[in-house]
RNA sequence: GGCCCUAUCGUCUAGUGGCCUAGGACACGAGGUUUUCAGCCUUGUAACCUGGGUUCGAAUCCCAGUGGGGUCACCA
């Protein structure tokens, strides 16, 4: 069987990693069986819009390489959603109301979940759901494998139609899924508690249900609490502008909230569609940690050609792409092996392009002597390793010396090779500073 | 508070009744390689929330409790 999903982001800012996450196992469920992914732009709420988010949301998924097959708008779709209000109406299945619209933030948790204008017979207005009383409702989530149920008695009489004429999520996730024959519904776990609105909806409508699949939310390391743009970084650019590979990212997130029985870890896109299993959903939330996410991008930085990732240093540093072509190319291949980070260039390699400031609490005791000796080597051009040896030095507190010497830091490219790119006179000027 | 989801090392997880004295990965510790660090190799510490059942046998099934999360808009 043939698999469509969907993604159907709110064009109401950037890319959260939670949607990416979302996203990728939609794509990766239509297309392990061969499907279609489709993405849906859910811009019914005028007010929230946010210019311009559109554009970074396609733009971004493409980034991933999430592409889609077909591509929707809520709001070119009006007339639908209006029919499909109507139609229930007319069966008996909602009701018009024109009760000013209540904001359940200000009023706390104790209004009724009956509308007063259920019985009223009215002919224009907010279409609302006519939820019957004392019936239960269930559906099997794919996520969790298991049925869900609900008495319809503690479902509220959501909106379906605005008085603006634009629906709300629950009608319109209805209309559409149907509509574009979705087979699978994969959605965040916020909208499991509103799942029995929606299955009414889909019941009163006619047709047939996709299955739906409830994915855990991402918690904050910190908090514990559901990822929020307010305390936690969520978006997936600002990642890839702190120095993530995208394809690091999204291995990252492929695997909080889905796991293989051989517990492998490291895959691309295709591969991950390849092996993609759909029993293997976590029901748990998972915490994001950067720890593993670093191990991940250090995995992908080795995997890199020594070119390509020139040319990534070169666009997140422009004092490196300032550099003679060879000299970065020879930088790069130092410091591949040392990064977990793209943006860690700006600190490892710094010393090439800027003088440090020495702190001298960081050398050993003996390191006058240590440095004499270096500089002297330098000068003869006498191997470094040789110093050690002929001074009776400690090879270890020797070369570290040096190192911060030269570049002003302990965690450094090897030193021997970088005292080569900075040059002889460079390096001697820096140990005359110390002496 | 109502409704719903959930519970294995610090973290991500494997585990679907006996193969579990619970496996892998990250992180952390130790050792090795090495010119420090990193990387790489070897290795160590570390977990089945609690209480009842079911069963010859339970991390695995059931119930309760507790903990965690979500949600309760003419927002999605």
């Amino acid at each position: 069987m043939k698999v469509r999903t969907r993604f159907a982001p709110s064009p109401t800012g950037f890319l959260h990693i939670g949607s990416l996450r979302t996203a990728l196992y939609a794509y990766a469920l239509a297309k392990h069986s061969g499907g279609d992914f489709i993405l849906r732009i859910e811009d019914t709420d005028q007010k929230r819009e946010v210019e311009g988010s559109e554009e970074a949301l396609q733009k971004t998924l493409k980034k991933f390489g999430l592409e889609w097959d077909e591509f929707y708008k809520q709001s070119e779709r009006l007339p639908l959603y209006r029919n499909a209000a109507e139609k229930l109406v007319k069966n008996g299945n909602a009701f018009y109301c024109q009760c000013k619209p209540k904001n359940s933030k200000e009023e706390g948790f104790s209004s009724s979940l009956r509308d007063p204008c259920r019985d009223k017979g009215l002919t224009s207005g907010a279409v609302k759901l006519k939820v019957p009383e004392d019936k239960i409702v269930s559906y099997t989530d794919f996520v969790h494998k298991k049925e869900i149920s609900w008495n319809t008695s503690t479902v509220y009489d959501a909106t379906l139609l605005k008085t603006d004429g634009f629906p709300t999520y629950h009608l319109a996730v209805a209309v559409d899924d149907t509509d574009m024959n979705i087979s699978h519904i994969l959605r965040g776990h916020d909208w499991l508690p509103s799942t029995p609105i929606h299955l009414l909806v889909f019941e009163y409508l006619g047709g047939k249900r996709p299955e739906i699949g409830h994915l855990t939310d991402i918690l904050s390391a910190e908090t514990g609490k559901k990822l929020s743009k307010r305390r936690d970084s969520v978006f997936a650019e600002q990642f890839v502008d702190d120095g993530y590979l995208p394809e690091a990212l999204l291995n990252f997130v492929m695997l909080l909230g889905w796991a293989p029985k051989d517990n492998r870890e490291l895959y691309t896109l295709s591969e991950f569609v390849e092996n993609f299993d759909i029993k293997g959903f976590q029901e748990a939330n998972p915490r994001f940690l950067t720890d593993k996410l670093d191990w991940f991008n250090g995995q992908y930085i080795r995997k890199l050609s020594d070119e390509s990732l020139n040319s990534k240093f070169e666009k997140q540093n422009a004092k490196f792409a300032e550099l003679s072509e060879g000299k970065q190319l020879e930088i790069t291949k130092l410091v591949k092996d040392r990064l977990k980070k793209i943006s860690d260039i700006s600190i490892i390699a710094k010393f090439f392009w800027e003088e440090p400031n020495i702190d001298k609490d960081l050398f050993g005791k003996n390191y006058k002597e240590h440095l004499q000796k270096a500089k002297e080597a330098i000068e003869k051009n006498i191997p470094l390793d040789q110093v050690p040896k002929d001074n009776n030095f400690k090879v270890g507190d020797f070369f570290m010396d040096l190192r911060i010497a030269v570049t002003g830091m302990k965690f450094t490219p090897p030193i021997n090779e970088s005292i080569i790119i900075l040059g002889k006179e460079e390096t001697i000027a820096r140990i005359k500073k110390v002496l």
